[in-house]
DNA sequence: TTCCAAAAATTGAGCGTTTACTCAAATTAT
DNA sequence: ATAATTTGAGTAAACGCTCAATTTTTGGAA
């Protein structure tokens, strides 16, 4: 129930923002009373907390197995692809992250678990890109992982932005020609 | 007054989020009462739709002049900069961009308005660098402006999330830093 | 410059609606 | 039977917006 509940509020989300999703759309969206909302989840803020707690943790399940690649390049790679999941980069949850992050200057704790969602997986990708400099020529492994993570985080924008158009097909292809120009020596190992 | 009320908007979207603003909440913050908010801007859509015009002005006119630099690299060079200019990258009209973006999904008018200007700024960067490809060696220009376009993007996400410990120094600094990854041969033009 | 009437701008009380949330009662699960 | 869950009517507060009344600004005639 909880899981169909956070499900609707995806949904609402998406289709009026965060600034359109009542405790009635939600409900209605989910196929229940309002009352059932507040028992599970409180209040209005629980409701929203929750759901973002939950895309949180399906990101960082994501991108997780992703270090267990037994090479550094593989293991940048799949962190790249975690990103363009289908599973995980859909249309409706690119939205939430946008809501969310549309939110976080006034709202605190989304600012926090946002930022501490962001640096754990600019840890991982830091660790592998300075794996990956033992291995060959890189010259500044952190900025490269800085540049890698913050050009994913645009081109989500633009997917966010430009819809259907440009969807995970798209993204993965321009995340992947960033990384052979970044990484010019080891382009034709990335694909 | 148009504009005392319209930067209030943008104080108050930055403090308590889109979902946060009032009719209230602004016309306390501009000084003023609610009703002059209607005679001004008719609805409290109205309200938010003027501020959003008034960010995607400025922001063109921001980087406009940049296309008056004599050559390639400094056309691209100003357009990034233009991105992390003082007068551009606040914290509070970062907020705005990430409430307005944040909401997309739900306003196809702020999507429609959004798109398009990031598509004009493209185009912009586009032939700065399909023009730079002309004078030295650039494997795929298109593909390097998509590139420092969604960098760019993704760092105004970082200075958003977080916060005055990552702010336009630091963002341009990075923004410089990847701009000589992807164009090494040119890297001690670019400072 | 002075005046004044028309226009523009501003006020704030008030209205109907929507909001988040409560709670006693009913239903379902253990 | 006991506990957990769900319902939906109900409430007080907040919301966007209206509007008659007031103040300020404007611009041409004396």
């Amino acid at each position: 129930m909880q899981a169909r509940i956070l499900d609707a509020v995806v949904d609402t989300v998406a289709e009026k923002g965060i600034s359109g999703t009542t405790l009635a759309n939600v409900a209605a969206a989910a196929g229940v009373s309002q009352g059932v909302l507040v028992f599970h989840f409180k209040t209005k803020a629980g409701l929203l907390n929750e759901a973002l707690l939950r895309l949180l943790d399906e990101y960082r399940e994501a991108w997780r197995p992703a270090l267990a690649e037994p090479t550094p390049l593989g293991q940048i790679l799949a962190l790249v692809r975690a990103d363009f999941d289908p599973s995980i980069c859909t249309r409706k949850k690119l939205s939430l992250w946008f809501a969310f992050w549309g939110e976080t200057s006034a709202k605190p704790f989304y600012n926090q678990l946002a930022s501490e969602s962001e640096e754990e997986r600019f840890q991982a990708m830091k660790q592998a890109c300075e794996a990956l400099a033992k291995t060959v020529h890189v010259p500044q492994p952190v900025l490269l992982a800085q540049s890698i993570d913050a050009h994913t985080d645009g081109l989500w924008l633009q997917m966010h932005l430009q819809g259907p158009e440009f969807g995970v097909r798209e993204g993965l292809e321009a995340a992947l020609v960033h990384l052979r120009l970044l990484l010019p020596d080891l382009a034709n190992s990335i694909s």
